[in-house]
DNA sequence: CAGATTATGTCAGTAGCTGACATTCGGCAA
DNA sequence: TTGCCGAATGTCAGCTACTGACATAATCTG
């Protein structure tokens, strides 16, 4: 299990795991893309898990030994990069206020995954067209958002750590996450609503300019 | 359909809605009831749609027509509670702030709530156990998310009605609604989280809790 | 080259959910 | 009251997601 790559960087030249492991990697993979396209092109609910275990010619049953169900298959690849954003927070130097080591890791993570570019199933453009596909589809969306606030718990536990308290004491790690994670969530939809919508560059963008509403938003009055 | 009470307070005398309306309340609420007490007895997943069904003497055919599927059943109760936070929200004064309505509308509906408590099907108590059952059985807490993200629709809505601006220029309601939604659910959880979980009034200051620590989160650093 | 592991396939079964059609029940006017 | 109309319900057949059990085939290990 948990076949997933730790973060889609390249050069992760790890010592050959031998023929077994690669050909898991290679048949989830598949299986990954293979879904992929078909959501793309007849949408998440008139796609079949028989149809994507046979377009990989696997069983059925195959199929769901590596995804527990239909939804992980599609949320696969931004998981991947939650990932990949949550190791990007570790790294942060700790003269960085926690809201600044946010920003940081977020904007740090979607540029990486930009250059990574490889055009493998992983690539950023299949991130992007997945989370296009996800916030539209109703049932993906509500798997998605769960496996969002699971993430936060990670990154509560990341935040109370580089501050060196107690999340269980002190709410702050726990508000901020959270807060955090909405605007994230906000800006994502903002994305997909964009008619042309750009690319990892244009969701920095739009991601900044969430954050940047931030303290406007929670500031007194708004009338002119 | 939407056979949901616009809210739950008492004295709701409309005029006679005619047999079959009544007739029609009447069955969803058993159906909710019964579901819930399956809910809390046997679990979520243990509990099949047939069980709810024959417990109210209707059938399994019956049941989709009323609820969707599974998860609406068990979310229903706390969607009306959502529906009434709106409602308070959209009575707010034009003077307060836009976090300072929302704080004292989320206020002002739980502790509504809290004194409606008729035992009937929609009491509040019923809510916060409800909210348990939720928060600790995954298919149910996505559901839940992705209802309460439509919740934050209308709020972005009411927030930009109330200080007259374009949701879709300015980012301020969107930002807070977001934040503000995050807090709720965070305050949620740790609800959920208490040994001996409190009433409304518990439930209240520990919301107030967490929208105390908004400033000191967003703040810089947190190290002593 | 065995023999132990581990991935895969097959099969049968459960449960959520839906469309189609028949039946019954409440609303309403002659 | 009667009788008709439309709405609510029941029945049935069927699809799809998902799971447990067991057999088979592929890799790994010594």
């Amino acid at each position: 299990m948990a076949a997933r790559t730790p973060h889609p960087t390249p050069a992760d030249a790890d010592r050959a795991p031998g023929l077994r492991e690669r050909k898991k990697q290679q048949t989830r993979d598949a299986l990954v893309q293979a879904a992929h396209m078909l959501f793309l092109s007849q949408g998440f609910a008139r796609t079949t898990v028989d149809e994507i275990a046979s377009a990989v010619d696997v069983s059925q049953r195959t199929f769901f030994r590596y995804f527990a169900n239909k939804d992980e298959v599609a949320l696969a690849v931004m998981a991947d990069a939650e990932d990949y954003f949550i190791h990007c927070l570790r790294l942060r130097p700790a003269e960085e206020t926690p809201l600044q080591a946010l920003r940081a890791a977020i904007v740090k993570a979607w540029r990486d995954l930009g250059h990574a570019e490889t055009t493998g199933p992983r690539s950023i453009s299949s991130a992007l067209e997945l989370l296009r596909i996800i916030e539209t589809t109703p049932p993906l969306l509500a798997a998605h958002l769960r496996r969002v606030t699971e993430q936060e718990r990670l990154v509560v536990q990341v935040l109370a750590e580089r501050e060196g308290l107690d999340p269980t004491r002190d709410l702050r790690p726990v508000v901020l996450a959270a807060v955090f994670g909405s605007l994230l969530r906000s800006a994502h939809l903002s994305w997909t609503a964009e008619q042309e919508p750009a690319g990892p560059e244009g969701m920095v963008a739009i991601i900044e300019r969430h954050l940047d509403q931030l303290g406007p938003a929670l500031a007194g009055h708004w009338r002119p």
